[in-house]
DNA sequence: GCGACAG
DNA sequence: ATCTTGTCGC
């Protein structure tokens, strides 16, 4: 059966004996992708009540949780210099693979990408993305008219996440508070552009696939900075923009905009072509970003300063 | 071969 | 992404 995160990192601490400490990285490998590491440090020092949270280490010896020397001392762990004995550490653990199950879900799913449109016209963009405030995730889905680039209409949602950012996991993060606020809207967008790549991720499944598969909508993934591929300035360029290649295979596009200082990728998310994706991108930029990411992050950062005002008002 | 790695 | 001081440019 499928373990929650939580409950997976739970099953982990819970097997380290009384004594004995682990690095973040075992724990990061147990869990199924040694990537999760600072995913790992990260999530302890949020949530510092985890039990066994004081028996998880750095490679150094120096214990994550800050408060972690009193629980220690009390099992006859002493610190040096801040830093626990290599004699300490676990050299392998128990637990679910919980990653191990996603990137299969990955790459099964990623079978169903189509990278072809059905041509139309495309009337409306749509646009989702998510602000934080500690575990409370406030996403915003914001629909445009594909030709004037207004804003038609927004709607905005506030979950709780449990699962921590995993570089090539942002998916299992992000995507139920990004569904809430896309059923939301009163009509669903003819495009959505998604803040994350597509295929350019190593199971050819980024965020953007994700959304599009499970949607069952026509989807591009725009992000901020590369993951996967390497980009081939020597390669013939596309509409001005530079290919970006995955074994050989060219799986997105780094561009430009005229007036902007640094490249946004491109890839296809789910039912389009990959060149009309980029074509798609580049119609609904005005300035250095797709307007409708740009729409969706301001008012999602606004929404979590609302909430975090009231909340602080309120006690 | 190994580490780094979207938000 | 978020945190956060100082710094730069319009």
């Amino acid at each position: 059966m499928a373990l929650s995160f939580r409950e997976a990192l739970g099953s982990c601490l819970a097997a380290i004996p009384p004594g004995r400490v682990t690095t973040c990285g075992l724990v990061a490998r147990t869990l199924g992708d040694v990537r999760a590491a600072r995913s790992v440090a990260t999530w302890i020092l949020e949530h510092p009540d985890i039990p066994g949270a004081h028996r998880v280490v750095r490679a150094d010896g120096r214990p994550v949780a800050p408060s972690a020397a009193g629980g220690l001392a009390r099992e006859g762990v002493r610190l040096r210099g801040g830093r626990v004995a290599e004699s300490r550490f676990l050299e392998s653990l128990s637990g679910a693979a919980v990653l191990e199950d996603l990137r299969e879900t990955q790459r099964r799913l990623a079978q169903r990408v189509e990278e072809v449109d059905d041509g139309k016209e495309l009337g409306t963009f749509g646009g989702v993305d998510v602000a934080y405030a500690g575990d409370r995730a406030f996403a915003v889905a914001v629909r445009l008219d594909a030709r004037t680039l207004e804003t038609i209409e927004t709607c905005e949602r506030a979950v709780d996440v449990d699962f921590p950012y995993i570089p090539t996991y942002l998916a299992f993060r992000e995507y139920p508070a990004v569904r809430a606020a896309l059923e939301g809207l009163r009509e669903r967008p003819d495009l959505l552009f998604v803040d994350g790549h597509g295929r350019l991720h190593p199971a050819l499944f980024g965020f953007a696939c994700y959304a599009g598969v499970q949607l069952d909508l026509p989807t591009v993934g725009i992000a901020k900075h590369p993951l996967a591929g390497k980009l081939v300035p020597s390669a013939p360029r596309m509409l001005g923009a530079i290919p970006v290649e995955m074994d050989g295979v060219v799986r997105g596009f780094a561009w430009t905009p005229p007036r902007a200082s640094r490249p946004f990728y491109v890839s296809v998310g789910h039912r389009i072509s990959l060149e009309r994706a980029l074509r798609e991108a580049q119609r609904s930029t005005r300035t250095r970003y797709p307007e409708p990411l740009l729409v969706a992050d301001r008012i999602t950062k606004e929404e979590r300063d609302k909430k975090n005002t009231e909340r602080s008002a309120s006690g």
